[in-house]
DNA sequence: TTTTTTTACTTGCAATACGCAAGTTGAAAC
DNA sequence: GTTTCAACTTGCGTATTGCAAGTAAAAAAA
């Protein structure tokens, strides 16, 4: 087996995506979005992580222009913008919760709740839908059956 | 299903992976030791991606701290520095090849191998199996059978 | 209808982190 | 013994971040 060279991925999947969410707080923006239900701008602040107004706002903007994210006003009040995962950022989930479980088996204070890990390993496709389920459950909550095109 | 409010996940695993791989140049390392076989310090450095030399020092200590690899000298060289990656972070592959797999479906000018997609959803742990191989003959070509004590 | 509140940002500035170029150290090769 | 190689370190200008305050538009309240 060849040692080292393999072929020159340039334009390297990992290159790609450490490009979208090698970064901290478009990480913990996407988890909010995912597996966290939130969706407004005072939501992600609230998130209780310390992300400063202006990193939010030019996160937002880099996952949106990503690909990731799909701005909205809420329709139910015209004040309010939420941002919604795309297929693209769903597309994400196996990934992402593949990434929850390693975590889970190495961080000595996780607070997962017990047995998610299990769960995944499991069923893992059983598990990206039902989190998938949720995300269309809140996302209908708020636009209704327009939720659809998204 | 309620809607946003799971258990308040801090001690939280999307955080914990942030931490340690939510920063471009740490993810783009792990990728050289997983999937590249690179080892040493100037292997990172000609690895293409243009890191300086300052940040890739401060990146290999981090994540040597954080358990991600282990510095040893190499054995048939005292000058060269290598650094292996732990079973932490070679845990980490199954999800690492999720985001693989991920990007080579959203990244239009992907250049990774066809079929690698394909073949990691039909088997993967068999393609994790095989890079894990792949990774003990690289430290064992450098180690010898000390390689069996990472 | 005016005022206040809510929500989503923007702006300015100090502090931190990064990128680049050059320098240092120790082991190896010659 | 001198040169080379490999792994860093240091200094400095630039870019990014974090913090505090300010603005704008819509909604709710008065």
């Amino acid at each position: 087996m060849a040692k080292t060279d393999k072929p020159n991925w340039n334009g390297c999947p990992v290159r790609y995506a450490a490009g979208i969410f090698g970064d901290k707080w478009c990480f913990i923006l996407l988890r909010d979005t995912l597996l966290r239900g939130k969706r407004s701008y005072s939501e992600f602040l609230d998130a209780g992580e310390g992300i400063s107004t202006n990193i939010l706002a030019s996160r937002l903007v880099r996952l949106e222009e990503a690909g990731m994210l799909i701005r909205k006003i809420d329709p139910r009040k015209g004040s309010r913008v939420c941002y919604f995962p795309t297929q693209k950022a769903r597309a994400l989930l196996p990934a992402f919760l593949g990434m929850v479980v390693w975590a889970i088996e190495f961080d000595e204070e996780t607070e997962a709740p017990d047995g998610f890990a299990a769960g995944f390993l499991e069923n893992p496709t059983g598990t990206v839908a039902r989190i998938s389920a949720q995300i269309d459950q809140i996302n209908r909550d708020i636009l209704g059956d327009a939720a659809d095109a998204l």
